[in-house]
DNA sequence: TATTGTTATACTCTATAACTATA
DNA sequence: TATAGTTATAGAGTATAACAATA
């Protein structure tokens, strides 16, 4: 033991292992945990693309959803309206995606991807499809499954 | 289909329901989602003891390890060691925790929670054990274990 | 009056470089 | 020379208030 190690009027007990013992006991602490990893991998993997977690889901979300509006984009990411703008203005520059005026209704935009931003989102969705597949190698389908089911009963409490 | 209800001279096909489809082939998607909710949850718990997630782990492993250096919270939560300082600062502060100078090594502190913040902790402790069993309560045993068991999978990759 | 997108701004969180005191 | 803790600062990320244009 450590503990005995120095002899000093006091004992000052220095720690050799920590331990997070008293926090494993939440799912949530193992799930952020687990998350950091994931997270670094995947910024990891969008760089390449020139593109952030918050920025890869605004362009995925936009082909997904051809004219998709920006109050519609930043409710379904909980995005507040005023970051989304110098998302939105950054993918536009790159000319990722397109702003089109609403006809019907001139205040807002509908968004739509051009055919390098719809090509960008394809490649960066098989990049990441790969490296979650290495990620989770150790983890067999049955698990996935279950993992998946936890979350959204999760997701859906709020 | 919402596509046809306007008649402009270009088609504009507003999105009625916003799909997120592509995202949710990713479990590293579902897992964000779920840790969106249950971060939500804790924040609100522990604003009731005036800790947040960081301030939290920290006294919670002081408490857990007594004697604990700086720079050993630093790398076991991930904290860059300048951000600790100011953690550091507010726990002691509030006589949650004492620095004591290392007879051994005057560099260092080590770290030690008062009975206050014995007590905090274990209150803290206490109110998010009943809170994520209240979140989790859709989610049996065996799944959760199961959960644990991936996350735990997923850590060890990093 | 309410909504869409925007601007400006502030606040939190995190990251980096450089300093001090000790080893 | 290297390490522990600190200071100052910069950069993300996020949040709020107020505005113009439009409904």
């Amino acid at each position: 033991m450590k503990q005995s190690s120095s002899a000093q009027s006091r004992s000052q007990p220095e720690i050799a292992e920590v331990s997070d013992a008293p926090l494993r006991q939440f799912m949530g602490y193992h799930i952020k945990r687990a998350f950091n990893v994931i997270q670094a991998d995947l910024n990891d993997v969008l760089k390449t693309f020139e593109l952030r977690m918050v920025s890869f889901s605004v362009l995925v979300l936009i082909v997904e959803n051809p004219g998709i509006r920006q109050s519609q984009l930043s409710s379904a990411l909980a995005i507040e309206r005023p970051n989304l703008v110098v998302i939105i203005d950054a993918l536009e520059k790159r000319e990722l995606i397109v702003r089109d005026r609403l006809l019907t209704d001139r205040r807002a935009y509908l968004l739509q991807a051009t055919m390098a931003g719809d090509q960008l989102c394809e490649k960066a969705l098989r990049a990441i499809n790969t490296h979650e597949n290495k990620l989770f190698e150790g983890i067999d389908a049955a698990m996935r499954s279950t993992v998946v089911q936890a979350m959204r009963t999760i997701e859906a409490q709020s």
